[in-house]
RNA sequence: GGGCCGUUAACUCAGCAGGAAGAGUACUGGAUUUUUAAUCCAGGAGUCGCGGGUUCGAAUCCCGCACGGCCUACCA
């Protein structure tokens, strides 16, 4: 297992440390300052006992300077022969990566560098495998996602990106306990799957002997939840969906699902914009942030634009009464490969005209509109065909109370006007059903057990769904969703 | 699924008109009591991703495979 060179040396000292009787592996230790805590009250003089990582070692015969770094924090160490003594040669069974605990008193360098000389050492855990090279760090990337660990101790542009994640996440949770939403968890292996267009894990339970399904969304369960009389509900948890990889996309991604009584999308609209630049604020302290080259202003309101005015606005073509033949053509002039599509394909399978039509529309949008908003857009009133758990808008039943917000070119959620009409809702599904059968294999399953609730009663409702991996990209400007997941999924 | 690129020391990388495996960091030994990418001297470290082929000779050329990256496709 630990068969290179410098692991061997490693081991030989190990066994020396032993051998002299001390622990490489104590218990606890008891610090009186954290590193972050020193370098923020620095002043000369100070005792202090703390501990951290060995990460760089300047040996100069009877003196050594070092720096130890503890999460993010780092500080330089002095240790002199002739204040340790023989603890002066516990450094010759040091090695960068160890973790060690000092107390010393804080003074300044004659090159200003504020630093601990050291009046006792003790080492807190020995490393056996060494750190990679210290100017260019770890780079290979898939060394980065494998190893993790090494990739956050030498990037901290990766500790950086998890870290505002969680501090994403707990300010989503307080934003909405605060609201008097609810947390709810609902079930991740489900008998049926849906809330979402997405191929599905499949899974076995031996005890019901039947497959089960990591779940795609959580939609369908806080409904039930809204129609048992729990006005306010959300879930942050994972969700799954069988489905390529790539800077936007990942297998188990985590979502935040919300579900308002006596609301509609109008107010989801309000409610992500105040989320939003409640998020900006008490993390940057303003709502001008950047994202790869772009500067993007978070300020409410923000844009609204129809879905079919953005298609026009961004390919100058208007869709909205399109026929099949044009459709065809259009994708075609955009430079979009229609015939790679199955559902373009669909007209040779038994699949509705008008849902084709729908589907080719959502392709253009997504490939050759989305990508281009960039500042923080609602993107209103969908085709029905493709949302079939969304109410019809007043004024036209062939769109629906609907919006996805985009920013830097990202779709980042998706809300309606929850659908609660109960024979509306059967209606969507059995066309959703027909859909399946004519070969989409992503269409949604009809759900029993869903209607059957919703036939109880769901009062109005507004839902709203966010990607949190992609907020997280937003707020950490990381261009590939690896990069705010702590464990992104590779091949074994 | 397709295209392009990559895989050489623990790390970052060179070497690829075929001819004895290299550098920097890290490591080992030595010198050095204010350095901070410390410095100076000496040294060790490799299944050149794996398998096959061509050749007197392959890290280098050819074929296959594995893993990865980027793009693309699929995908709310």
């Amino acid at each position: 297992m630990f068969t290179s060179e410098q692991e061997k040396i490693r081991i030989e000292k190990l066994l020396k440390i032993k051998e002299k009787g001390i622990n490489p592996y104590p218990k606890r230790f008891d610090r009186t300052h954290t590193v972050r805590e020193i370098q923020e009250e620095f002043a000369e003089g100070m005792h202090v006992t703390t501990a951290g990582r060995l990460i760089a070692l300047r040996g100069h015969g009877k003196s050594t300077f070092a720096n130890i770094i503890d999460d993010s924090d780092k500080i330089q160490l002095y240790f002199k022969k002739d204040i340790l003594n023989e603890k002066y040669s516990m450094l010759e069974l040091l090695d960068l990566g160890d973790f060690i605990g000092i107390q010393g008193t804080t003074f300044i360098t004659k090159t200003g560098e504020p630093t601990i000389v050291v009046e006792d050492i003790i080492l807190l855990s020995k490393s056996i495998a060494p750190l990679p090279e210290k100017w260019h760090g770890l780079q290979d990337k898939e060394l980065r996602y494998r190893q993790r660990h090494i990739d956050f101790i030498v990037n901290p542009e990766a500790k950086r990106a998890i870290k505002i994640r969680s501090k994403i996440v707990s300010q989503i949770r307080r934003f909405l306990d605060d609201k008097g939403f609810l947390e709810i968890e609902t079930p991740i292996l489900q008998p049926l799957y849906g809330g979402a267009f997405a191929e599905p894990f499949k899974t076995y339970y031996r005890t019901l002997n039947r497959d089960f399904f990591l779940r795609i969304s959580d939609e369908l369960y806080l409904k039930r939840l809204i129609c048992g009389g729990l006005n306010k509900v959300y879930e942050i948890s994972k969700d799954f969906r069988n489905e390529g990889q790539d800077r936007l996309h990942n297998p188990e991604f985590t979502q935040l699902e919300l579900y308002e009584a006596y609301k509609d999308y109008t107010d989801m609209k309000t409610l992500v914009e105040e989320l939003f630049s409640n998020l900006a604020k008490n993390l940057f302290g303003t709502n001008k942030i950047t994202y790869q080259d772009l500067k993007l202003d978070l300020t409410p309101p923000w844009k609204t634009l129809t879905y079919f005015d953005a298609i026009k606005e961004y390919t100058g073509y208007d869709l909205y009464n399109a026929d099949y033949e044009y459709l065809k053509k259009t994708a075609r002039s955009l430079e979009i490969d229609i015939d790679e599509s199955p559902f373009v394909m669909g007209s040779k399978k038994n699949l509705e005209q008008s849902y084709i039509r729908d589907k080719l529309i959502d392709k253009i949008f997504g490939d050759r509109v989305m990508p281009k908003i960039e500042q923080p857009t609602f993107i209103i009133d969908y085709p029905k065909s493709i949302s079939p758990l969304a109410k019809e808008k007043n004024d036209n039943p062939d769109l629906v109370e609907r919006f996805e917000p985009a920013i830097a070119g990202i779709e980042i959620g998706n809300a309606f006007s929850e659908l609660n009409d109960p024979l509306e809702q059967e209606k969507r599904f059995k066309e959703q059903m027909s859909m399946r059968e004519g070969g989409d294999k992503e269409a949604q399953i009809l759900d029993e057990d869903f209607l059957k609730a919703i036939a109880v009663g769901m009062p109005p409702t507004g839902g709203l769904g966010l990607g949190i991996d992609r907020i997280c990209m937003i707020f950490t400007n990381s261009k590939s969703i690896k990069d705010v997941i702590s464990f992104p999924q590779m091949r074994w």
